[in-house]
DNA sequence: GCCGTTTTCGGCCCGACTGTTTTCAGTCG
């Protein structure tokens, strides 16, 4: 059983020992074992069966989750949770999705109404048999009803390109409010995560109706969550949710913080503050004993500050180490989009592309580029008019005389984004292959063989000398497409011995590797390439989203190879500017 | 259920808003 199935069980765990009214400490317990556990490195069975090491060494396993995952990995089962779903009804756990409707209501109505399924909660209400119930009104029953749709689909969540239009249009919106003195964007928009749960605006103003007013024209609005003093939550068209908050200037750091999270990481604010006898809320900081009287809030970096931390990047504030390194000021330099000097992947007219390999070049120029690669397909994807050596031979004699037409400090790489094929070989020859100057491989076909298939393709691509580096390694697509079944840990192993580079496909609808898998791959010391992947001009601008991610996977500027000079990133590839590969064979480890 | 520079027991982050209530529980972030 591998970390995210455990991982899995442990918050199918949580949720169902909320729903029962357990203790809520223990519910976060097992949560924080569950994230615990999804972040790790190293495989749970790898740990338990090294008997030097110890699982209760990472924090949030005790005794207890210890033993579950040695059951888990011995048997794949567990029986407290066989035993849990079989005494809770599986419609509680729908119902909770419906907004306003918790543990409490949930089993009440299930207790006294006999509910089996949403459907039959839909008949209740519109019977009015649910206003009737202690604790309920005719109010509660109608938003039950008008949010049985939103249950349906839930875990909606907006892929951060999409939220990023979504903020642009707010801040439009917004900016012509004369009563918004400082506005900011929080939340997990924030933080930079690949997808986007729900929008947390931030405001001050001496005027909350005007703001309120104004967010309540908001054109694509569709309905008002709450409106109180000092918030607002809205939904919009698309049954996304957008909370706005109005506080003083006072207070604007402290909420900034607080709502730009994560949950964990405030917690971990929270209970610093408590042990050095203060408390945090989102007005700012103040003693235990004088809670009204704040001690700062104007500013993040204050508030951090007079708890003994440094300021943390919004991207690294996930709970996991950053009140570490801040205590210390002892942060990785992550990279930074300007740190980026090339782009190694890119489409053109030849294949699926819309602009030439003129016009990309161009562009990226423009954008500050040293170097690119012009990585169209090869000919198995023929969707995509992939090209065959024929015609990628005569796209590299166009690259060679365009590269000596060029003003010097910029050069386009010849380069060729080479399909695995189902059968395993690569979709070109290798004394074709051996002409690159940068070769990318990756899976478009095949993608539901076994996981003992796909890995074998990889870890054979991965073998070949004249691959560079591994495009999109789970082939996932945010919100539409699962990842293939991939044994990454054998691609990692493999990329070591090879001296491999994999990729950070930096589309936002790809994001490939995840946070958590570059975190383990850079854990192996494998170098990183992130690549836009991009189909035209705009498509080089995604690099910002890839840079984010990479950012919130702790990545340095040392670990992207497209941060090197080109001299640098050749020399590693085992290339030089003026030789073919084939006098300069890549060391074999 | 986890955890420890006061602690192996007794804590565990904190406030806004709503609806159903006559002072607060439930939900949410």
């Amino acid at each position: 059983m591998d970390n995210g199935s455990i991982a899995d069980i442990f918050d199918e765990m949580a949720e169902l020992l909320e729903l029962r009214g357990e203790n809520q400490f223990r519910v976060r317990a097992y949560r924080n074992g569950s994230k615990t556990i999804r972040e790790l490195t190293e495989q749970v069975s790898d740990i338990l069966a090294d008997k030097s090491r110890d699982l209760r060494t990472f924090s949030g396993i005790g005794d207890t989750l210890a033993d579950k995952c040695k059951v888990l990995v011995e048997t794949g089962k567990l029986p407290q949770l066989e035993e849990l779903r079989a005494n809770t009804p599986a419609v509680l756990v729908k119902m909770t999705r419906i907004p306003g409707v918790g543990a409490k209501k949930a089993m009440l109505m299930q207790k006294e109404l006999g509910i089996q399924s949403l459907e039959e909660l839909r008949q209740a209400c519109l019977d009015q048999k649910v206003r009737a119930l202690k604790g309920f009104g005719a109010k509660t029953e109608e938003a039950i009803l008008a949010g049985l749709d939103i249950a349906e689909s839930a875990a909606l969540r907006l892929r951060i390109d999409r939220a990023e239009h979504l903020v642009q249009r707010l801040k439009n919106h917004l900016s012509s409010c004369t009563a918004i003195q400082k506005m900011e964007f929080a939340g997990s928009y924030r933080r930079g995560k690949e997808t986007i749960g729900d929008i947390d605006i931030l405001i001050v103003s001496d005027d909350h109706d005007a703001v309120m007013n104004r967010f309540q024209e908001f054109p694509v609005l569709i309905s008002v969550i709450v409106r109180g003093d000092t918030k607002m939550s809205i939904r919009v068209d698309n049954q996304f949710q957008v909370d706005l908050r109005v506080v003083p200037q006072e207070s604007f750091g402290a909420a900034l913080q607080y709502f730009t999270g994560s949950k964990e990481h405030n917690v971990a604010v929270r209970g610093r503050a408590r042990k050095l006898g203060m408390t945090v809320n989102e007005y700012g900081v103040a003693k235990i004993e004088s809670p009204d009287q704040l001690l700062c809030g104007r500013t993040e970096e204050e508030l951090y500050e007079i708890l003994g931390l440094k300021w943390i990047a919004p991207e690294l504030r996930e709970g996991r180490h950053e009140l570490h390194w801040a205590e210390k000021d002892e942060f990785p330099e992550l990279v930074q989009l300007g740190d980026i000097v090339g782009d190694l992947h890119m489409h053109t007219t030849e294949s699926d592309g819309s602009n030439s390999m003129d016009e990309m070049a161009a562009a990226a120029r423009a954008r500050g580029l040293q170097y690119i690669a012009i990585t169209d397909h090869s000919k198995r994807v023929s969707m995509a008019r992939g090209l065959d050596a024929a015609r990628l031979l005569a796209q590299w004699e166009v690259v060679d005389r365009v590269n000596t037409t060029r003003p010097a400090g910029f050069r386009i790489l010849k380069g060729i984004e080479c399909d695995i094929l189902e059968a395993g070989p690569l979709d070109l020859p290798d004394e074709v292959l051996a002409q690159a100057d940068w070769v990318l491989a990756s899976v478009h076909y095949g993608q539901k063989q076994s996981k003992e298939q796909i890995t074998d393709r990889i870890l054979g691509a991965l073998a070949n000398p004249h691959v560079d580096a591994i495009a999109h390694p789970t082939g996932r697509l945010l919100g539409s497409r699962p990842p293939y079944e991939v044994d990454l840990q054998a691609v990692f192993q493999a990329a070591v011995a090879h001296r491999k580079i994999l990729e950070l496909n930096a589309s936002p609808y790809r994001l490939d590797l995840s946070e958590t898998h570059l975190i383990a791959a850079a854990g192996h010391g494998i170098p990183i390439v992130i690549g836009t992947d991009a189909h035209s001009i705009e498509g080089l601008d995604v690099m910002r989203f890839g840079i984010t991610q990479a950012r919130r996977a702790c990545l340095t500027k040392q670990q992207v190879v497209n941060t090197w000079p080109l001299d640098k990133l050749l020399e590693w590839v085992g290339r030089s500017l003026s030789t073919r590969r084939a006098c300069h064979p890549k060391p074999s480890t």
